[in-house]
DNA sequence: GCCGTTTTCGGCCCGACTGTTTTCAGTCG
């Protein structure tokens, strides 16, 4: 039984709860117990048999004998009933932007509507208009509410989103009507991909700026548009919220919409054992009198706290450590000292050597790895031997040529099936630096990648696995792999990982991150360059490392060459 | 349905916006 099956559970109680219109608490407890289970990092059957499901956190009496059913017979008597009572296919009327719990009651009960076939059909024969509180107006944001979930609304992946914020934050400031704006949400806690986009502004003139805000040429659809809060949909499909804020606020507004949802409720708490609340309009005592609101650096300060970053605020332990401030130094983008994986046109990168050298010394970086593709990977055109030589040539002419940046002659070579690599010993022996990757056979089981990323490990002169996982947003997911397995290796082979961090990859992500670390395993954050635009990238890469929890003497490229060479060795 | 150094009963986050009302319910974040 697997805790994703249990909170599921859980979850679907809640909505069908909901629909019925029970009371909320009932609900959120429902809800809050799933988000429980979800945290867990042991399987719950271990709790069941250890009798200790209600020492976990609202886990009470009723529900550890829910659980204890499921886990026991893997089903529940009490859900098996509760689904009888509605047809399951309304829930997915949920789904639709616009329909809450209570209008999926109505068309339910009043019209016989299931599902959102049963929704379209009566839409389109006119059977909603004369329902209570249905008028025009919300059987056309209905419709459009279907045509926007059959569109297909999927999370957009964080740099996409961030350009678009960035677009809507530029326009915000050139109007000279905004004292400061701030992008709030996950997207300011870089998660991997983001929902919506939130927006935040100080301002005098509240209404003049969500003029501004809707007028962007970025937007498709107006949502909402309030006196200090406006919603659009953007072109690409993403909702974006605006709002602006009293300068005395901004901190709380800043430090609520910026999330996480958990992290939000257990500060709450904490204000209120304090005897205080915290809103998006400040911290407040009892009298509900003002005490902090202003910068989020006043309000962890009242909290007797340290400054928790964004990327760190999704209640895994950070508010303990921050009250006892012992949170980590994470990695910034000044720490790193070089890109070790960026290719160059003599397989399919862009640029010369020369160019990657230079631009690279103007971000401040003292060495730079250019890998290019190994002989088999034919469509990205992989360096045979020969070719190898001449690369080897032109490395050491650009680095007696540009001084204060050492090029290491470096490659991204394949792993085979087998766990072999695409050049023989001698041939690998050369190099500065060794990245394997597997591009090929990305479809086998579990067990066989898992062993040619392990037969790579054990290789004497691989330094860095590229892209651990495989992964490509929107184009194919991850392989699955033994990751215990794979960090044994690693730690036992000093071999490191890398953060990969193109858009559509980085790879690893977060949570691999945060375990790399936690079994000793070394870091690489790369951008995987084709161009000397994409070294920026790495900013990406840096921000995946931060919600690892990752801090500089994790990841090699930190050190200085000498270290760096020093450290890789095997 | 959970929780408790104010409480074993009575709280549980709550403000903004929309649409349909004429004071408010529903939805969302």
């Amino acid at each position: 039984m697997k805790n994703r099956q249990v909170s599921e559970i859980f979850r679907r109680i809640a909505q069908i709860l909901q629909i019925k219109n029970e009371n909320i608490f009932r609900i959120r407890a429902y809800e809050r117990a799933a988000d429980t289970i979800d945290g867990l990092s042991k399987d719950i059957t271990e709790y069941v048999k250890e009798n200790k499901l209600t020492q976990l956190p609202n886990i009470g009496s009723d529900l550890a004998a829910k659980i204890t059913e499921i886990v026991n017979t893997g089903s529940l008597k009490f859900y098996e009933e509760l689904k009888e009572t509605i047809p399951e296919s309304l829930l997915t009327l949920l789904d639709i932007p616009g329909i809450g719990p209570r209008t999926a009651a109505l068309l339910y009960e009043r019209l016989n509507i299931k599902n959102i076939d049963d929704l379209e059909r009566a839409i389109r024969e006119k059977k909603l208009e004369g329902l209570e509180g249905i008028k025009e107006k919300t059987i056309q944001n209905i419709r459009e509410g279907i045509a926007f979930l059959k569109r297909g609304i999927e999370r957009m992946p964080y740099a996409y989103a961030l350009e678009i914020a960035e677009d809507f934050i530029n326009r915000l400031r050139l109007s000279n009507k905004v004292q400061q704006v701030s992008v709030a949400g996950s997207l300011r806690r870089c998660k991997e991909t983001v929902r919506d986009i939130d927006i935040l502004v100080i301002s005098e003139r509240p209404q003049e700026v969500m003029d501004i805000f809707i007028g962007s040429s970025q937007t498709e659809e107006v949502l909402a548009q309030g006196a200090t809060k406006s919603s659009v949909r953007t072109k690409q499909g993403i909702q974006v919220d605006c709002r602006v804020v009293e300068k005395k606020s901004f901190g709380a507004c800043l430090l609520y919409f910026t999330g996480s949802k958990d992290f939000n409720i257990r500060l709450r708490l904490l204000a209120k054992e304090k005897g205080w609340k915290i809103n998006e309009y400040g911290v407040f005592d009892q009298d509900d009198r003002f005490l902090a609101g202003k910068t989020e650096e006043e309000i962890f300060k009242l909290f007797k706290m340290q400054f928790i970053p964004p990327e760190l605020r999704e209640n895994t332990g950070e508010i303990e450590l921050a009250q006892k401030h012992k949170l980590p130094q994470l990695i910034s983008e000044k720490d790193i000292k070089g890109d070790l994986h960026c290719h160059s046109n003599y397989s399919d990168g862009a640029n010369s050597i020369l160019e990657l050298a230079q631009a690279a010394k103007e971000r401040g970086y003292s060495y730079l790895a250019i890998v290019d593709h190994s002989q088999t990977l034919k469509v990205a055109g992989g360096l045979s031997q020969q070719r190898l030589l001449e690369k080897r040539k032109e490395i050491d002419t650009v680095n007696r040529k540009v001084k204060g940046i050492t090029i290491l002659f470096a490659a991204e070579v394949d792993i085979d099936n087998e766990g072999n690599l695409d050049y023989p010993m001698h041939v690998l022996k050369t190099f500065d630096l060794v990245i394997a990757a597997i591009h090929m056979g990305l479809k086998q089981p579990k067990e066989t990648i898992t062993k040619r990323i392990i037969r790579a490990c054990e290789n004497k002169y691989v330094h860095i696995i590229a892209h651990p996982t495989g992964r490509l947003w929107g184009t194919r997911d991850a392989y699955e792999l033994d990751w215990e397995a794979v960090f044994t290796a690693c730690r036992q082979t000093n071999t490191a990982l890398e953060i990969n961090s193109f858009p559509d990859r980085l790879d690893l992500n977060d949570t691999n991150c945060r375990l790399a670390k936690q079994a000793k395993v070394k870091l690489a954050i790369n951008t995987d360059a084709h161009s000397i635009e994409h070294l920026k990238w790495i900013s990406l890469g840096i921000s995946v490392a931060r919600r690892g929890w990752i801090q500089p003497l994790d990841v090699l490229n930190t050190l200085s060459l000498e270290d760096f060479l020093r450290r890789i060795k095997k």
